[in-house]
RNA sequence: CGCGGGGUAGAGCAGUUUGGUAGCUCGUCGGGCUCAUAACCCGGAGGUCGUGGGUUCAAGUCCCACCCCCGCAA
């Protein structure tokens, strides 16, 4: 069977990866061009595009495959398409090339969370559990029938990498069963329901901003659903100090001040109904730390208000 | 040449402007105190100050080059 690879990032790698080791005929993998990113704005290939080369697999980067890649992937004849976090929309005209159709590898339990972004709002509304589903892309986003679907539950110490990493490899294993079932007519397409679908935004920068004023849980979910990206962060001697990693705490004040600031007893700040301590940080500068770590060489009063412009 | 921050003891930092004995908090090791300790007291070990060169009587500190780490830009 010929197979064609469309995924961008490192979620997708593990899709890839498991369709090539499953002995399947990847005949070519389409991506998102190279981009300036990463420190001295160089350009840099995909994940995927990295994985698809050391697999000696034709790559494709089209700007916008609706337009330009339409004859690339013609050509190659697929008789599947599959796509993960691809990050382009695929029209009616490249849907209808693959003689069995596009499976789609999406990162939540559908119909919840349809988006760009499904870990991190799973993780933002405190979803007890995450998980995966492969379905049959169609015009819309994540509208396709489902396929299968398999969910694990979300540990409150997981940030949305952590949790983005165990659903890659959740997903890979989906797809591959869910490319077997199609093969031999085991699978089922199961249509959304559309009245519990959810439809999240991407992600930006202004959700990071951290209410105080918002129970222990939900700021510690925020702090992890942003992190990698946006991240949440406090201002901080004129820069801003990264908050990587939460948990519930056990000191309770006035909310967005500092309850404990110590290395040996961490440091914890005050929020409605409790306090969240915070684990791990990162300083301007500096690689991410223990919070206690952090605090053996910077000083933070008890009481000091960390919200608002001041900073801490 | 996109912009910026940084590299000093096992960890986290100060010291660099103005060159002059290597400091702080914690950990660690030994001793003491205590019913007890994330408590306290005493003592010790632990450092090529990222690398190479230069200036100087003298360089963590000034000059040049290089290596490595991090943030911003999605």
């Amino acid at each position: 069977m010929r197979i064609v690879f469309m995924g961008t990032p490192e979620f997708a790698v593990p899709s890839l990866e498991k369709l090539c080791g499953a002995g399947y005929d990847v005949v070519g993998v389409f991506t998102q061009p190279d981009r300036p990113r990463g420190r001295g704005k160089k350009l840099m290939p995909s994940p995927v595009k990295e994985t698809a080369q050391k697999h000696g697999i034709p790559v494709f980067q089209p700007e916008k495959i609706r337009r330009d890649g339409v004859e690339d992937l013609k050509a190659l004849q697929p008789d599947l398409c599959v796509t993960a976090a691809f990050g382009q929309i695929l029209s009616q005209e490249i849907l209808d090339i693959p003689r069995i159709g596009t499976v789609n590898v999406h990162a939540s339990l559908l119909p919840r969370h349809r988006g760009s972004a499904p870990i991190a709002w799973a993780i933002l509304q405190g979803d007890r559990e995450i998980g995966v589903t492969t379905m049959m892309t169609d015009r819309g986003i994540d509208t396709g029938d489902m396929l299968l679907k398999k969910s694990i539950p979300l540990e409150s110490t997981w940030t949305c990498g952590e949790a983005t990493e165990v659903l890659s490899r959740l997903g890979a294993e989906l797809l591959l069963e869910t490319v077997k079932g199609l093969t031999d007519g085991t699978v089922t397409r199961i249509p959304q329901d559309e009245r519990e679908m959810t439809y999240d935004p991407m992600l930006n920068k202004d959700m990071g901003e951290i209410d105080w004023e918002a129970s222990p849980e939900e700021i510690r979910n925020r702090i992890h659903a942003m992190n990698p990206w946006p991240g949440c962060s406090v201002p901080y001697e004129g820069g801003r100090l990264k908050l990587l990693r939460a948990r519930v705490g056990d000191t309770p004040g006035a909310c967005g001040t500092v309850t404990v600031a110590d290395p040996k007893k961490g440091l914890q700040i005050g929020c409605r109904g409790g306090s969240v301590e915070i684990l791990q940080l990162q300083a301007p500068g500096g690689k991410p730390m223990q919070a206690k770590d952090f605090l053996r060489g910077h000083s933070l009063e008890t009481g000091r208000k960390l919200s608002g412009d001041e900073g801490i």
